[in-house]
DNA sequence: CGAAGGATTGATCACGATCAATCGCGGTGG
DNA sequence: CCACCGCGATTGATCGTGATCAATCCTTCG
């Protein structure tokens, strides 16, 4: 079912040119020295992995970081019995590995078609010893990382379900928003199991809540995502 | 109720003396170099709250930092109908301000009297920027947080009201053992309430499951905390 | 056109929340 | 010294949100 990733056909045998990076300007790539981009770029590795693949193993030596360049990736942790989590969602510019743990206590799966940048760690951690500006930038990525974790606590721990979802739906436009685009449209590229999981709900309770959310106006479920009809009562409804 | 920290009156115009800290070894502070911390110590100021004081207010600029030298600090969102979420209970050697957000969205809130060493932030961000050594071990603090904020997301989303207790006691047990503690007894400094908002139960269920855990000889509870008597059945129940 | 799989809708159930009473301990004053 | 008070914790009774079980619906793809 999780086909092994393969090297990208699109040149330079599979190493990536981050000059042409299209997350160039949002990742923690951003904002660093000529030298350190080269560094860099030597070792980036560009993959890419079909829907479903497994990019980090759960439990295994986390030997490997990565740099999501396109598609959506889900960060989860599964259960003896099953019960899954998905902690996070990982857009292109997001960085895979910031926690420094030996295994990974969690495992990342392509949601769909994902293309990657793979950095080996031993060899990444040596450029960031001698190169400051790079370790800034990843503590500023963990850092924010850290305060979306501690959100989204508040929305496990004490939110309703109608407002996780408006919560999930108002933080993902956000997000759009701020990567530049102008509509109301969120796409939503994940199953509606992946919503349910990472917002502690079932299927069905996310399927009832979405409908309700579309009945009393605040959303448009549409295919492939949903369009924000009222903000205003969307960010009501998220209520933090 | 929340009456103003003053500063300590232990000694140097409640300026720290950075060599004499109670968690220099497991710190933040901890492998940094002599000159690191003389930087560090001249900026330092330690500072006493009593039990409930606020240490950082919830939406205010972040101006400082601090690390907790005595006692026990609860991180926590306060929702506007008065819904709380404790996102963590900060210990001696625990640093608050990691995240770097001009404005805290948390309150952290003295649990009993503590002490704690407060750094200006203008201040301390100069000192990182230029010692590296120190940077990389706020990385590291960061990293660890961030960790621990998934794994509880998982509690959060997926367990029952047992498991989530269980691996509440579980992970305080295994913090004081590493803390260089023999026995099994788990301190309990923090309110019953407390234990309910960082579990996204109530009080009433945290205790239930409380006189359950004791029912079943799991723990037996004592004044001021729990003594953990089969850590056995305790770690099956936490089940991560 | 039919099969397969994800999403939605419906009926019922259960876990934890809510409402309420009591307990137990520590502090205070008579 | 003990009666009383106050407050946090525990226990009990009932309720409600979201889970579970189950039946379509809808879309995609062969």
């Amino acid at each position: 079912m999780t086909g092994a990733p393969h090297v990208a056909a699109c040149g330079h045998a599979g190493h990536a040119v981050c000059a042409d990076c299209p997350v160039r300007s949002i990742s923690v790539c951003a904002a660093l020295e000529e030298s350190e981009l080269r560094a860099l770029s030597i070792i980036a590795q560009d993959l890419d992995f079909e829907a479903g693949a497994e990019i980090v193993q759960q439990d295994e030596p986390a030997i490997a970081l990565f740099n999501i360049t396109e598609g959506v990736a889900r960060l989860l942790r599964v259960l003896s019995d099953g019960r899954r989590q998905i902690v996070g969602f990982l857009y292109p510019g997001d960085f895979l590995g910031l926690s420094l743990a030996p295994l990974s206590a969690f495992a990342a799966q392509a949601v769909g078609p994902v293309r990657a940048c793979r950095f080996e760690r031993r060899r990444f951690e040596a450029i960031v010893a001698s190169h400051p500006k790079l370790l800034k930038r990843l503590h500023e990525a963990a850092a924010h990382e850290l305060t979306l974790a501690q959100e989204h606590m508040v929305v496990l721990g004490r939110q309703t379900a109608e407002e996780r979802l408006a919560h999930f739906l108002a933080t993902l436009r956000a997000r759009r928003r701020a990567a530049g685009f102008e509509d109301d449209f969120v796409p939503l590229p994940m199953a509606r199991q992946d919503i349910a999981d990472h917002l502690g709900l079932t299927i069905e309770t996310v399927s009832r809540t979405m409908t309700r959310l579309a009945a009393s106006g605040t959303v448009r479920v549409a295919r492939g995502g949903v369009e924000v009809v009222s903000l205003r009562r969307l960010e009501d409804l998220a209520a933090l």
